[in-house]
DNA sequence: TTGTATGCGTTATCAA
DNA sequence: TTGATAACGCATACAA
């Protein structure tokens, strides 16, 4: 189980590096007996090049770097499985840095991602973060850069994010049909662009039932554990009749403060929420959701990130990938499945 | 924002590269003008050190491979989350792999954090995992080792786990307690260790009270999604009055296959499980918990490691940590905390 | 077909 | 106090 190196092999057979090297790499003309020999022993003492000499040499890694906000959550852990399933399965190792939702730490990681020479990056943007420079000069340096979910229109690069207007819309839409009229939302600060864009189809629903767009129903929660429950407090005063939760933590959040206020979903309020926790269904009272299909999104950054590493820049790509989220309704008995935005 | 090397510098200020190099590393005797030189303009031009060249000349890499079984795991992602937290502070970066609960995939990750130098191993072991020879061969080679959760007693190592026996006695004295006698105990593969530890809890906890311990309580549930109804389908016909789901995937599993069945809990059963998702107080109907430590196991294992790598082995180390884990009983209106095994 | 030399970025050793 | 050189593991241009 000793590590061994080509240097190594070339001492026992009595040949140059060289000679090791390419037989290993199957390059060029060589004797094929000689390569036998090599490959014999190279598997015999289990052999494995050292990918940090590789690096050093090509100045390139095999790495991809994954940005995201915290691993500690259900969405990004389960885009990192969809991400490590490509990378895996193209030889990509992938190491993930955490922002922890701060714009200071995403520089950080960034750079050192950079200094590891990952060979192209994959970011989900950090809650605090603005301004894209750092990645738009990375990109000058043609690093490869993808985003996914937390995207920014002022980064011209490929982005894959959920269907968010879409689902969006359909969610405000079936609230709208199941006779709601007063209907909330909560969501997160409004410099992410999801918020925007969830908010944007949750107005086209309204606009197109010609309902009102009223400021009041509308709050943001910081991030963190804690901070749902007084919104939703704070909403509740509005006497809304639904709630549509525009993401994971505000759902959940959402859905223990209407329990801890005695108010019965869905006879006083109707509650639907984005959302990528696989327990909705356990949950009570019923709560309705739009599921983010996470696992896909990062495949298919992933898929994207690798390819355009590869040089592989498959035909002419639309900047922004939309995936398709699905919208479960649980207020019936019968859970209801619906692939929105196809 | 380009990528600037040692060679830069000397080239710029007219030095050697050996010059530089110690300037920044602050070492020896230099003349301290040219310290400061080489200081400023090395902060002007943002030179990182590349830590590749560090890794391939020094043959370490302030790096530390964390292999689990899954990410896409609220324990698991809570753990590395811990792990990150520590690692961070003390200037270690993390790569995680997954053995995605094969032991095939387990060597060859484990392989592959040692071609990449990791500095050290964090590992709990895949759920196939019976025979941990592999690690002791790194051992042997002086790679530290710290398991956690899922640890094994065959290899002498440090090793991280939450309050297993502990956590699952007082479950069960929780359930006999509340008058329950026939207590059935879902859990997972049987090689795994926490796994031996929760059943001898729940079976100390039996002999305490001099119930008598009937296999036919006993169900081992595979990994994989949907694995758990049929198990607690089968449960269901010996009549048990209550329920103790060893795990996480286990007690969510068993909840939805009871409200499925329309078996009401506490009325006909008690639900209690090991979990660590941390909507437990959102479903219904109540179920009590016995929650794990992920995040404090991550710390705990993480700061073992380094200090290992760091040869800080502080005094005299007990072979096995336990954390311990925190019980929350849900089936009267108001939650109530224990703290477990202290 | 094989071997020699060089370089990737850095630091340690030794010489100046 | 500074500089030249070698080495970490590997691949390749060039020489033999």
């Amino acid at each position: 189980m000793e590590t061994i190196t080509i240097k190594d092999i070339a001492r026992a057979l009595n040949l140059s590096t060289s000679t090791v090297s390419r037989a290993l790499r199957d390059s060029y003309e060589i004797n094929p007996e000689t390569k036998r020999l090599v490959v014999e022993y190279a598997e015999r003492f289990n052999y494995q090049p050292n990918p940090i000499a590789l690096s050093l040499k090509e100045n390139r890694s095999r790495v991809i770097g994954v940005i995201v906000p915290q691993i500690a959550n259900n969405y990004f852990s389960q885009a990192i499985n969809g991400i490590d399933a490509v990378a895996y399965s193209r030889g990509y190792q992938v190491i993930i840095f955490q922002s922890h939702e701060s714009y200071e730490r995403e520089l950080l990681t960034v750079q050192q991602a950079v200094a590891r020479k990952a060979d192209g990056l994959l970011i989900s943007l950090s809650g605090s973060t603005s301004d894209v420079s750092h990645l738009r000069a990375l990109q000058e340096r043609k690093l490869p850069i993808v985003l996914f979910d937390r995207v920014s229109k002022d980064l011209k690069s490929l982005a894959v994010t959920a269907d968010n207007f879409t689902g969006a819309f359909a969610a405000t839409e079936h609230l709208i049909q199941s006779g709601r009229r007063r209907i909330a939302h909560l969501t997160i600060p409004s410099y992410i662009s999801i918020t925007q864009e969830r908010l944007a189809g949750y107005r086209a629903a309204l606009e197109k039932y010609g309902l009102p767009y009223d400021e009041n129903l509308i709050r943001y929660s910081e991030f963190g554990q804690n901070n749902v429950e007084p919104v939703v407090n704070d909403l509740l005063d509005q006497s809304p009749d639904a709630f549509f939760a525009a993401g994971d933590r505000l759902a959940l959040g959402c859905l223990a403060a209407l329990k801890k206020r005695n108010v019965s979903i869905p006879e006083d309020v109707s509650l639907i929420g984005f959302t990528n926790t696989p327990v909705a269904d356990l949950l009570a009272p019923p709560m309705s959701t739009v599921e983010q299909p996470a696992l896909e999104i990062g495949q298919t950054a992933a898929e994207l990130l690798i390819d355009q590493i590869e040089g592989k820049q498959k035909a002419a790509q639309p900047d922004m990938i939309r995936i398709p989220t699905r919208m479960i309704i649980r207020e019936s008995s019968q859970p209801v499945g619906l692939r929105v935005g196809e």
